[in-house]
RNA sequence: GGCGUGAUAGCCAAGUGGUAAGGCACGGGUCUGCAACACCCUUAUCGCCGGUUCAAAUCCGGCUCGCGCCUCCA
């Protein structure tokens, strides 16, 4: 498989440190608040990724953080006048509900920032032992960045234009670095923070610090696949990368994924510009796996816009493929029998779309180029199934689609759902009234089940319903 | 200013040298009591200019416009 690094800017060979096994990290979200869309996009995108390793074999070994100690939490916790952690388990909590409902399957270990200060502790200190780091006069600890001689090599900048677009250093009160570059990897608590004990100075870790370590823990000093966002590509891993290779003195993540952003309406999500939508805002006006459609529908390398058109369009698409599997689920109520002669030609027809599926997710996993697959695969589904069908081709077809709709993490099954007895009563009543030709009638209850939410379409086989 | 990225039909979106996948929407048709579903048909020469090549949306140069990062925002 062919995986975009932005390292090398190239998309080159994917080759795994131990052969059948990933090492897969992916930077997840900074828990204050119910996570918003943006947050949804890597999440989605990189487990399937993940999704689709498993499928190739590969026992995938995922890694992705939960930043629980960070200064918006604390704002969050005083405003609220509770403890951080309460902040922070709250929107864990939540942050998994909405997960779940993204079918964004749980991580191997879901590491957080506070459960591991000792691991921080013992990398700065390696890394102060080892000149990359050093202690200022108030206990603030800063990473030397000059001293690491591939800084930039992850965002291509180099030091100097960096220095060029320097910033005040009075501002920010950070006059006691040694240079301007270098970044936090310990500060000092104020009043009313939470803080652990070190031998510079109580106080709590950067930002940066907390993902080499992570890392490190659960997945080793050196890993195949480090994911996230791209503002995060510059400094967070950038920083990362100087962190984990001065300390450990070996080469950090192989390849370096970043998906772009997320637009509404054509403008960057923003709280002031009332854009703003967080996952939970979005699932409780569509199905959670429209949401997971479309992020699905572009190339997560893409910037991607949203809107509610757009997501109109992605539910539309995405009930063309239910359609398609709640036909053969259908048919295969009544169908029987071994596959003849020409149906096992058309069965290896269909195979083809497979293959095109996986040649796209092969090349730097092309989700948009894969989803075509799948419809081209239902179109040949409702072309070549009818009630004359085999219940093996009709099975064969439709374990295909349902593979290929789940490596995309879509769930595109009906649920098996009773339906009220009263709604039952009432679609009978309604075929009544069609056998009798009062069609005035059968309308209007078909209008009325309409307004429940019911659906219904008539067939030769009998009446079938679905939810609007 | 530095670095980067993008411009494909009404909308979304694949496609890095050989005469444009797929989806949504629209229109026409078949099926249906009607409808829904489904199927068939119809819809673009790829921002602009120039160059390389037998051949370019795909390579090179210039231009226009959009966007991102350079401020712990995915």
């Amino acid at each position: 498989m062919k995986i975009y690094n932005t390292l090398t800017k190239k998309k080159e060979e994917f080759v795994p440190i131990e052969p059948g096994k990933v090492r897969m990290y992916v930077c997840g979200p900074t828990v204050y608040n119910l996570i918003h869309i943006g947050n949804a996009r890597p999440m989605i995108v990189f487990d399937t990724m993940r999704r689709y390793l498993e499928h190739k074999g590969y026992d995938v070994n995922y890694v992705s953080n939960f930043t629980d100690v960070d200064d918006k939490i604390i704002k969050k916790a005083v405003e609220e006048n509770v403890d951080a952690t309460v902040i922070s388990e709250r929107y864990i909590a939540e942050c998994k509900k909405d997960m779940e409902a993204l079918h964004v399957m749980p991580a191997t270990t879901h590491p957080q920032a506070t459960q591991e200060i000792e691991g921080m502790k013992e990398m700065i200190q390696t890394l102060i032992d080892k000149g990359h780091a050093y202690a200022a006069a108030d206990g603030t600890v800063y990473f030397r960045t000059r001293s690491f001689k591939e800084y930039g090599k992850l965002s291509h900048k180099n030091l100097d234009e960096l220095e060029g677009g320097k910033r005040s250093l009075l501002v920010s009160g950070e006059d006691q670095k040694e240079d301007p570059l270098d970044f936090v990897l310990w500060k000092p608590k104020k009043e009313g923070e939470p803080a652990w004990e070190s031998p510079w100075c109580d106080g709590r870790p950067g930002w940066h610090i907390e993902c080499s370590v992570m890392s490190k823990k659960y997945l080793g000093e050196e890993i195949d696949i480090h994911a996230g966002g791209e503002d995060l590509v510059f400094p967070h891993h950038e920083n990362e990368i100087a962190q984990s290779e001065a300390a450990n003195g070996k080469p950090f993540a192989h390849y370096w994924m970043h998906n772009a952003f997320l637009n509404i309406d054509n403008r960057k999500m923003s709280k002031s510009l009332g854009n703003f939508f967080t996952v939970r805002d979005i699932i409780e006006k569509y199905d959670p796996m429209v949401l997971r459609f479309f992020m699905l529908s572009a190339h997560y390398r893409s910037q991607l816009n949203f809107s509610a058109e757009l997501m109109e369009a992605a539910k539309n698409g995405l009930d063309r493929i239910r359609t398609a599997v709640a036909n053969l689920q259908f048919l295969l109520q009544s169908a029987a029998g071994e596959m003849r002669v020409e149906e096992e030609a058309l069965l290896a027809e269909a195979k083809g779309f497979a293959d095109s599926f996986d040649a796209a997710m092969e090349d730097d996993c092309n989700t948009a180029d894969a989803l075509s697959a799948v419809f081209e695969l239902v179109k040949f589904i409702n072309s070549n199934t009818n009630e004359s069908s085999s219940g093996t081709f009709l099975q064969a077809l439709l374990d295909e689609v349902l593979t290929l709709a789940d490596i995309l993490g879509l769930a595109v099954e009906k649920k098996e759902e009773l339906l009220d007895a009263d709604i039952e009563a009432l679609i009978e009543k309604r075929q009544a009234a069609r056998k009798e030709k009062n069609f005035a009638l059968a309308d209007q209850i078909r209008q009325e089940l309409l307004d429940k939410g019911i659906v219904l379409e008539d067939t030769r086989e009998g009446v079938k319903w679905k939810r609007a």
